[in-house]
DNA sequence: AGCAGTTTCGATGCGTCCTTGAAACTTCCC
DNA sequence: GGGAAGTTTCAAGGACGCATCGAAACTGCT
């Protein structure tokens, strides 16, 4: 993990007893957990996932799995851990860029979506587990309060500049991320809502449009969207 | 049930062996299950939901609940069969009294939030389940399916009238209706998401910002608003 | 070769929950 | 009063999934 050797690692033989499931491993056990985990909680839920399927799918044995984490939601804590510092760095990253607010909003909006399609899950039952273990989500939740206000605190710059019609920027931030998380609901790469015929929209496509109606709703002047939503296209390149 | 007697009707004497527990029973035993389950349902989801707390705040035991519902998921099948009916019938009335495509659109917006507040639930849960057994949740799809229909039959009309800007009526309706389901993961009568210190808004302020937002987003002259919000919270009155 | 360290396995205990079945207690009606 | 029908309870049967434990199988070093 020092140096060099970032291609072609070959194979070294892992130390240890070899596995019942001999598929070669691609990455770190530790990763493809998270991954594999990722993959199904978002799929089935996390109440719906087995340790069981999770180790299968790992190519190990259920028991196994243990060696890694404690238990399953020292796997979500694993997970939610960077769901939201991603987007936070990202917002960083839009504000010291600088710009007129409605640009700001619009590049984390479309940016947010995009991250939550590529890592969707299903923030309300992860509100109800967290629910149930405060301590172990707290930091979680800490990064989602930070993003709310971070929102308020874009639309709140965007009405004093007379960029944005005059709402709460509280109900607003809430409305607009809340949006953000449903996106992902129906837009899944997989499984999720596949009753709905949602004919493949590509993630640019849906974090556009939810961009574009998010702001759109909020500016004085519309007819600045399209200016916006190109230079945060160009700005942010998929 | 047929003539007369709609209030205080006299606790008349229930056949059958009486309750271990003796609260005295507000409703039919069946409705009472519907209601409590529905509740925990939201805050809970249904797989963190036993049918044990279901009897136990229905004033039953375990097993009785079995007299009623063949299993959890009839409880919910019951549930999910009025969600849609509700909001479909609240649209083929608003498309009766008429009116502008971009009013009927608010309307159907603020009267399908201030629904999905009253009985909120996690439509990504019920995907899940329901991905596994298609058949007893079809009329629930079914009913979703021509809700989105319907909302994008009202986009498109929209755009035709030269109300609304020119979006992809099918990418709208499936992000109006998301958005729509996503506002009550924050705004919750109990429970769910309360990390989030959301200052209690009502019901009916998440409903109208919802609307304001969506129809905003999507109209021409944003100036028409107030007008359309005007009239909507006239003609559906809380 | 042998010991230490690492990783995995198999078996098992435990708790929880769903579901079923038979019996108990009630009112209703003949 | 007695049988029928309706409603509920108690008790027990399974199934399933989480988590633990001790041992097994490997590498690497001495």
């Amino acid at each position: 993990m020092e140096a060099g050797a970032t291609h072609e690692e070959p194979p070294r033989p892992r130390t240890g007893r070899p596995r019942a499931d001999d598929r070669p491993l691609e990455r770190e056990p530790r990763e493809e957990i998270v991954a594999v985990a990722s993959r199904l909680f978002a799929e089935r839920g996390v109440a719906g996932t087995t340790m069981s399927e999770i180790a299968r799918r790992s190519g190990l044995r259920q028991s196994s799995v243990y060696y890694y984490f404690r238990d399953k939601e020292a796997i979500l804590e694993e997970i939610l851990g960077s769901v939201n510092r991603v987007v936070l760095d990202q917002l960083a990253r839009v504000n010291a860029e600088g710009g007129p607010p409605a640009l700001r909003l619009y590049r984390l909006i479309r940016l947010d979506v995009l991250q939550l399609c590529a890592f969707p899950y299903d923030i309300n039952e992860i509100s109800r587990l967290s629910a149930l273990q405060e301590e172990r989500f707290a930091r979680f939740w800490q990064e989602r309060r930070a993003l709310n206000r971070a929102v308020e605190e874009l639309v709140r710059e965007g009405i004093a500049a007379g960029e944005l019609v005059d709402v709460d920027p509280r109900l607003a931030a809430l409305t607009l991320l809340a949006n953000d998380e449903a996106t992902q609901n129906w837009h899944r790469p997989v499984g999720a809502l596949g009753q709905l015929e949602d004919d493949g929209y590509e993630p640019e496509q849906v974090a556009t449009f939810s961009a574009d109606l998010a702001v759109g709703g909020l500016l004085r002047e519309r007819a600045r969207l399209a200016a916006l939503r190109t230079e945060a296209r160009e700005r942010d390149p998929a």
